[in-house]
DNA sequence: TTAAAGTACATTGACAGACGAGGTATCTTG
DNA sequence: CAAGATACCTCGTCTGTCAATGTACTTTAA
């Protein structure tokens, strides 16, 4: 079967991007805003989503910093870097044409 | 950056999928119809490509049978199963699904 | 004629990203 | 006060991709 989680891989990374590119957000938020936006079928698992985060910070693609929030749990906020920001321009553009190449290879010959 | 390999991660099996629903083939000429159909972009590496053979026939979605070559290299060709077929049809659905799920998560919330 | 390049298949071990399972802490609600 | 929601984090496992390496035969060019 075509695995969701095999898709997402390389993707997720693109996901918090773009997640980031209105706003500053925090995971929580994002993670479900996914969900709402894909109706519930794809979930970011805390594990991904925290490691991804580690790894875009360790790029310098983005900043996090702690809420000061007076109710509520602690949330740490994540900010796009001018870095984060090209990658991810960058990102949609690859994106573009390697899905475009995989349709292509999906198909069989006579449909090519 | 955006990885193919990651990308690729998950599409290897329909790829091959496709390669085989016209006719039978053999992992060699796969590989180089790939390289063609992509101008070069995707080269299906041989270890993912025989370990993807494996995998496959394992599961029932194809069969292999050596060819009778008078000449040149031992070839062996692989045929799709009826399951293999049917699991084709299924994956490029999901594609279709899946993809624009992630098309629509790398957009900007404004852009949404 | 012989070395290099092409055809063709195969395996091993390393690597990296997704995830299940588990944990911490606070706040809200019945 | 217990249960559930909010919110974060980490460890170890799993799995697919790939680099490296190997085999064996054929074709081509020096």
């Amino acid at each position: 079967m075509l695995n969701l989680s095999d898709l997402l891989r390389g993707c997720t990374d693109t996901i918090l991007l773009a997640a980031l590119a209105g706003e500053d957000s925090y995971g929580y938020s994002i993670s479900r805003s996914v969900q709402e936006i894909t109706h519930g079928e794809v979930q970011l698992k805390e594990a991904t989503l925290y490691t991804t985060f580690r790894r875009l910070e360790n790029a310098g693609m983005i900043e996090s910093y702690w809420g000061d929030e007076n109710a509520g749990a602690r949330r740490r906020y994540y900010h796009l870097t001018d870095k984060g920001r090209q990658l991810y321009e960058e990102n949609r553009e690859d994106w573009r044409r390697y899905s475009g190449m995989i349709e292509k290879l999906f198909r069989t010959e006579a449909q090519r």
